[in-house]
DNA sequence: GTGAAAGCGCTAACAC
DNA sequence: GTGTTAGCGCTTTCAC
């Protein structure tokens, strides 16, 4: 045998798949889109070579001659708060009905980082941008103009937004909830939530929330705030730390399900009677809450269906179906389970 | 005024900041990249200008013209798993030092979706691809060779790679856990689990569990098995169906540590002595298991390590520091917790 | 039904 | 330090 020269190692192209079938790149490129007509004898050459070679087509090449790109950036602040993987279900469900798909960016509730997330998305030219809250700085809201996509925000509604909006009113959720809780006769009332500056839909729920008591010239009895480690684990020993320093305490609001269900855990080792001597409820209506003994009151925030409706929005204005920014208010839906309701309906 | 025609809105483009600042186009992506020597004033006039314009780069044209991608793609079978946004967090933690980055694709445990999302990743030529498992159908094979990209597979060290691999020895974890559970006296041994065939991890785990049972002449006295919905509810529901259809039953091992909590959660309200009377072991080493009354036995998997060996792997074999194809076994460790002790230590 | 030519917006390579 | 030229791998457009 010869010693033939191994061709250095090329990517492979269109090209490749034009010769090895005999038919032009055209037509190859053709037959790999499902455009236009092409004749099934050369339509099979076509695949049967692109097969056999592994060949997958360049998007990056396809992208620029086109100018179509078929990703919508979604971006949020975390992945491990269980709330966001639910609303990105509810986009993927939509979308998966159409040819775009979702590519993720998470910001870690940091304002430099989102900043930096997004221009990096934007810098691949999306179909869309769906992206958590309403709260965005101004370097972040010009590249959202500039880019002239369609933006989403998801969430919450209570500002103004770029281009379209989606979700609750946080403000008005906290002030649901606390109209719910007067309602059952609970006077004193302590809050748990989050440290959490940035997190702009926490701190809008408890404005919303103080708000409704005030009106009923009732204000939060006492408070305590976590940042970090388990969230079940911080939820017991907030609801210890607030029950011992305030001991006539009939209700505690929690900011998320998770500390809530901590602190559910907590008083029922505790023998508290509840709903009778203390009322519980957190927020999200997280499947979690499923499984305790006692099911913890809640507030469903339509995570899957905010998704959905982002997803509708981003779909149509691609194809054009849609051209006006749009504005959907979810309904929060409070569920009572048996740690809020203290008179039977 | 007259009226001057509104010329079309037409994407921006480096040549509109080049004309801004009077700068060549050259220039100018050689500031934007921080390539080359310019000189300061030149930079200045540059950045100024494309402030102004709120101009975001077009990443398409640069891949294509450079043919280098800073994305790497990581596909995952699921998010709301608890598992693997930890895995992503390790990824994230060493991507974010170099100038990659991830972008995230979720199989939802589908063989023909993980062959889309293997296509549709690879279409945009990334740096690298991170996927979970190391069971994969011949046509991703296929693909993931073909593509000239390094690839490591996670969570799974037991079988043939295509590249590299990082992850535990599922079938090890599952012996592991079977001999420390033995080692404490226990032998009625039930076992809840998903039914999922296609999750390979879970089946694996527990093929190394039987093994090891079987080499102590010992097998599963009862198991149950369950498929969506909420697995803290789940997990109670499972063990009571089996603690009372197999009433002797002295150790129950789940799948995972939700169920476990769910099981936990129950056995604790039926006043079952644990682990006197009954142990419980569940897997993931999940930061929940934190909150409940008492600490769940567990195995750490290292999600958070593998994710960074995997990312590591990644960016050295992008920079070229690295050239072969790697195999990094990680040490699972047992967490005794509570209850799977039953001789004190 | 198929092919040839031009060009998407950028960067590599080289000139000055 | 800065500019010019060619081309990345596709798709658009138009010709046949």
């Amino acid at each position: 045998m010869t010693d033939r020269p191994i061709p250095p190692r090329r990517p492979m192209t269109l090209r490749d798949v034009s010769e090895a079938s005999g038919v032009s790149e055209m037509t190859v490129s053709r037959v790999l889109r499902n455009r236009g007509d092409v004749s099934p004898a050369t339509r099979e050459k076509v695949l049967a070579a692109a097969a056999e070679l592994g060949y997958v087509p360049n998007k990056i090449a396809g992208a620029l001659a086109s100018s179509r790109v078929n990703l919508v950036s979604v971006i949020i602040p975390s992945l491990s708060n269980m709330v966001f993987p639910d609303v990105l279900s509810g986009i993927t469900e939509v979308l998966d009905e159409t040819h775009l798909q979702p590519v993720v960016g998470v910001t870690n509730y940091r304002p430099e980082r989102e900043e930096k997330v997004i221009y990096e998305m934007l810098s691949w030219r999306p179909s869309g941008v769906i992206i958590a809250g309403i709260e965005h700085n101004e370097a972040c809201r010009r590249m959202l103009r500039a880019a002239d996509v369609p933006v989403v925000e998801i969430m919450d509604v209570d500002g103004e937004p770029v281009d379209s909006v989606v979700g609750i009113s946080q403000r008005r959720a906290g002030r649901m909830m606390a109209e719910a809780i007067l309602k059952q006769g609970f006077e004193r009332i302590g809050f748990l939530g989050t440290r959490m500056p940035l997190d702009h839909r926490a701190r809008k729920r408890f404005e919303g929330f103080t708000e409704a008591l005030a009106r009923h010239g009732l204000e939060v009895a006492d408070q305590e705030f976590y940042e970090g480690g388990s969230a079940l684990k911080k939820g017991r020993e907030m609801t210890q730390t607030l029950m011992q320093r305030t001991d006539d305490l009939d209700f505690l609001y929690y900011s998320n399900d998770m500390i809530g269900a901590g602190g559910l855990l907590w008083c029922l080792e505790q023998g508290i009677d509840i709903p009778g001597k203390l009322g519980l409820a957190g927020f999200n209506g997280t499947e979690l809450l499923e499984g305790l003994a006692m099911k913890l009151a809640t507030m469903d925030a339509g995570r899957r269906e905010t998704g959905r409706e982002a997803a509708k929005i981003i779909a149509a204005r691609a194809d054009g179906s849609l051209t006006e920014p749009r504005r959907i208010e979810i309904e929060p839906k409070i569920s009572y389970g048996d740690t809020l309701r203290r008179y039977k309906p």
